[in-house]
This record gives structure tokens, sequence and C-alpha cells, in this order.
DNA sequence: AGCATTACCCGCACGC
DNA sequence: TGCGTGCGGGTAATGC
């Protein structure tokens, strides 16, 4: 379920406590159950087990939409995909007994204190990491959206390196990372502009209107907690607050014209034909002829 | 050749 | 029951 804003809600929760669960920080690995063999990226399960037993929790982070959770010796990296999600729970209950793995859990990570860290994933498209050098799973990540290094110039020049639709570009985590479906929809309906624009012909201005779009889409998510939509709950509160996506056929917040849905990408595109107009290229140009 | 787009795939659950 | 759909992304094929 996750994209930037989910995937921080769920990162913060884990650093200082938050959607009903304490901090994960300083907790001490005892071991992990793989219960779904495929869960696991690299290294092998052996390799695996072995490295993770009696590691200590450092810090948590996030690179994208990968959450990080930095060990002693080593990184644990997870990715949500579609229908991820991680649960801190107690492992026993109040009379002591085993609490009973939860539908869907793929990797449970087991705490010498009793607790434990479970990997919830239905569709089995998640995937856990543990490496010495994150940087190896994260490479080849584009920019932080929050990060204020990244300019409006920067994405400028970025924005006309290629000539590709403006929904598959930002969907393409190497060319920025975090964006999804949802909040790419919501970026381009706040900054007016049309999911099938060709990338270089964005006009500085467009740039930055589009940079402050993402901007301020991703921290209202993050403020709302992210979204919650379909049967997987988490608590978020964005899904009521959406301009485009999931609202075809809906008046658009600013025009009331109805929000258009079409594929763009294999994936499903929500827009409003009349604030978000096709930019089309410069007449004239290139004859053929020789 | 090289880039851009499209097709297909991967589990599962839900609504109609 | 059957079918379409989906907060993601990798690989392969096709197109320009």
């Amino acid at each position: 379920m996750p994209e930037l804003p989910e995937v921080e809600t769920i990162v913060r929760a884990l650093q200082n406590g938050g959607r009903g669960s304490p901090p994960l920080i300083g907790r001490v690995l005892q071991g992990a159950e793989l219960r779904w063999q495929r869960s696991l990226a690299a290294p092998q399960p052996d390799a695996f087990l072995e490295k993770i037993r009696l590691q200590p929790v450092k810090a948590v982070a996030r690179r994208g939409k990968f959450i990080l959770i930095h060990l002693n010796q080593a990184t644990l990296l997870i990715h949500l995909r579609m229908s991820g999600d991680l649960r801190l729970e107690p492992a026993t209950d109040e009379t002591g007994s085993p609490v009973p793995p939860a539908a869907h859990d793929r990797v449970i990570f087991h705490f010498t204190d009793g607790w434990r860290l479970a990997f919830n994933d239905p569709r089995k498209f998640g995937r856990v990491w543990l490496a010495d050098d994150p940087q190896a799973v994260l490479n080849g990540l584009g920019p932080e959206p929050l990060d204020e290094s990244l300019t409006a110039e920067e994405f400028h020049r970025r924005l006309s390196r290629f000539q590709r639709q403006l929904k598959p570009l930002l969907l393409d985590q190497s060319f920025i990372a975090g964006l999804g479906n949802i909040y790419t929809d919501e970026a381009l309906h706040l900054a007016g502009l049309h999911p099938l624009t060709p990338s270089h012909l964005l006009s500085s201005e467009d740039a930055a209107r589009l940079l402050n779009a993402i901007r301020t889409v991703l921290q209202e998510g993050i403020r709302r907690n992210g979204a919650s939509i379909d049967w997987v709950y988490r608590g978020g509160s964005f899904q009521n607050h959406f301009r485009a996506y999931g609202r075809s056929g809906q008046p658009c917040p600013e025009c009331g014209t109805p929000i258009a849905r079409r594929i763009i990408g294999q994936r499903s595109t929500h827009f409003c034909p009349a604030c978000q107009p096709l930019k089309v290229a410069p007449a004239g140009g290139n004859s053929s002829t020789s």
C-alpha cells in the first residue's frame, strides 16, 4: 500500500512510536521466520538468519519507497510493493501464550524482548533484503522529492533530458523516488499538467509548478498519515481529500468538469480534461524532405 | 543504435 | 461464478 507518504508514516511510527505501536529502535533481533521464501530477496536464508542474530536496531529510515532498518553490522531493507505492511507487536498475549501469526504474514522478525515485527503482504510482491551496504540495493533511485537540494532548475533539466510522457516518467523511480499512482495523479492535477505531456515540452515555470505540486501533495499525504484505500485500512485519511485519483466521473474540485480516467503506461490515470490540457509540440519544425 | 512505449507477469482479495 | 481492478516494478517485445 505504499507510496512515499505511507512509507514515511510507517517509518515514523517505528522511529518514535505511533499507529498504535511503540518504537522499534533499540530492540535486539533474535531471529526470523521465513513463512514465504520468495519474500526474501537476498541473501540466502541461512546466511540471512545467521547475520541478523543478536543484531540491535540502531535506526530506521526511508529512501524512496524503501524502509531501511539499520542494524549494527548491516541494514535490513523492506519494500512493501502493492500490499505490504509492518506490525510491531508482542509475540505472546497476557497469559503468556504465543499469538498466532496473522493471515499473509510472510516474514516475522523476533526480538529478544518478546516483541516481533511482522511483514504482512497478501499479494506477495514485497521484498526484504539484508545488505552490508544499503546503497547496493538502492542504487539507481532518483532524487528524493522532498529533499531541498533538488532545485526547480535541476528538476527542469531532468525533465528536458527525456521525451517521455509525464505520468510514466514520474512513476519511474530512477527519475524521482517515491511517487506512485495516487500522488502522481494528484500532483499532475494540482500542477495543471496533462499526464501525456512530453516531458521536454515543460517550460521552467511548468517544471517549478510541478515540483511544488509534488511536494505539496506528498506533504499533505504525510500530514494525514497516508491514504487508506481498498480493503487494506492503515489509519491514514488522505483518501478523503483526493483531487483526481479514484474520482472519475465526479466533478473536478477546480472547475466542475467530470474527472476522466484512462490507462496510461498500464496504470489507471485520473485527470481533469479542462484543467489539464495537453500541451502540443510547436508547429513547423522539421521537414522530412531532403 | 538507442530510446520510448507496450505487453505480460507476479498472488490475492474485493466489488459488481 | 466470472471478470475487472489494484498505493509496484521487473523483463521482454515492439515501435520509432
